[in-house]
Order: structure tokens, then C-alpha cells, then sequence
DNA sequence: CAGTATCCCATTTGATACTG
DNA sequence: CAGTATCAAATGGGATACTG
């Protein structure tokens, strides 16, 4: 009790992080606006459904948003909320570790992979 | 390329965070070194199954240590490497953003369990 | 105590083809 | 272009009982 961690809380961030491609896709959307189309190339091989299925469930919980421009070629833009934009400290500590790894001479890593 | 992202890289994290108790699990093991039954009792209803799997996958990784007192009644004790230890950046940021989550009154969030 | 061994089920992810 | 629909495959996770 001493100790600082609140449940259920960190829960919700963990529903919001949790799926093989959603750190990778919104490390994309830190970068600004992106469409369908840019998201999917730039996380290829991502299946249509998998990158659709990401995205609603983002919107769903509120950290992007997305647009949808009805004009000749349709075409649909997502953004980060405000909500999305405050999750970047935490994946800019995740780049600051993998620094930290690739600056590491020490590298144990993992002997299993080396020596098969 | 003006895209400071470093592929291949990050996966090494994700690799790492992966799973669906991991995070909860190192969140326990920045509190000091842990035994299983600790974890297991934290965690619960995690199976030892699961536990053991996340352990061992973090000990590959380089993340924790294992160490195994033969003494009368066995136990082990897991502690996180200094590897392990410089996730916790990420784990902080991770907590700003639950705080800035509770603090924030416009917490539009998800419009579909409250419909429902 | 700290696991391992099995078996099963559920959820995720993928491949592919088709549509507003 | 930006998806949706379907179905199959893969994976992960869980329950339970047993062991060094």
C-alpha cells in the first residue's frame, strides 16, 4: 500500500497499448497525419483488417481521430488527440532505452539465438 | 529518413513488453526482487503457466535474474538487470499518463460502452 | 515452494477477394 | 482509396493436476 500502483488505471493505458502492431502504428501517427494507405505501407506487411481493427479500437478509446474526406478520391486522414499526443513521453522513453541498448557495449543478450 | 525512427530496433523492445501481463509484471519487479509466489499472488489469476512463461522470456531477453535457493524449503528470487532496469523510464511515463488520464476532467473516452 | 506437463479454448492475426 | 467480409491459421492464455 506503500507501494504507488493504481490499479485499474493502468489497465486502461494497457488496453490502449496492447496489440501486435499498435506501438509501431502509432509511433507513425507522432508524426503527424496519416492515411489508410500511408499507415499500411509504412507497417507493410499489416493486413487491411488488422491496421482497420487498430484504428477503431484507438478511436474508440479516444487517442486518434479519423476523417473522412468524401471528395473525388476519397480518402480518410488520422490524427492523435490531444489524448494520443500526451502518450508520446512514453514512447519517447521507449527510444531512449533502445539508445541506451545500441550505446551498450554490454549487450548479454540472449545466448539461446547465438548459439543455434 | 528524416524520420528519426530506428527499425528493428524498437521491435527488440516490443518484444520484450509484449504480452499480457508483462508490463503488470515488471511494474511488481521496480519494487525490489520478487519470489514466484509473490508475483503469482500479485498478479492473480495469472496460471503459473503464464508466470513462468513471462519469466523465463524476460530472463532470455536479459531483463531479470533467476536465482535459485536449494535450501530447505526452495525458493527463487527474480530481479530485474540493469537492462531491466532502464525500462523504468517507460514505466514512468507510463504513470504521468495515467495521473494526467485521472487529473483530466474532459475524458471524453468511449462512447460505445456508454451507450450500451 | 516453484514450478512442469497437458490439453483446450479464445482471441488475434493473416490471406484474399470483393465493394462503396 | 479505404475499407469490409470471410475463413483459416497461429498464438497466447487459462485450468488443472502433478513433481523435484
Amino acid at each position: 500500500m506503500s507501494d504507488p500502483i493504481c490499479p485499474g488505471s493502468i489497465e486502461r493505458l494497457l488496453e490502449i497499448l496492447e496489440g501486435k502492431w499498435t506501438l509501431l502504428l502509432l509511433r507513425h501517427l507522432f508524426n503527424g497525419i496519416k492515411r489508410f494507405g500511408e499507415l499500411r505501407r509504412a507497417l507493410h506487411p499489416i493486413s487491411p483488417k488488422t491496421l482497420t481493427d487498430r484504428l477503431r479500437l484507438l478511436e474508440e478509446r479516444g487517442i486518434v481521430t479519423r476523417t473522412v474526406y468524401s471528395e473525388v478520391p476519397l480518402h480518410v486522414e488520422y490524427q492523435l488527440t490531444e489524448r494520443g499526443r500526451r502518450l508520446e513521453p512514453i514512447f519517447i522513453a521507449m527510444g531512449v532505452w533502445v539508445q541506451s541498448e545500441a550505446s551498450d557495449p554490454k549487450n548479454e543478450l540472449v545466448s539461446k539465438s547465438l548459439s543455434s
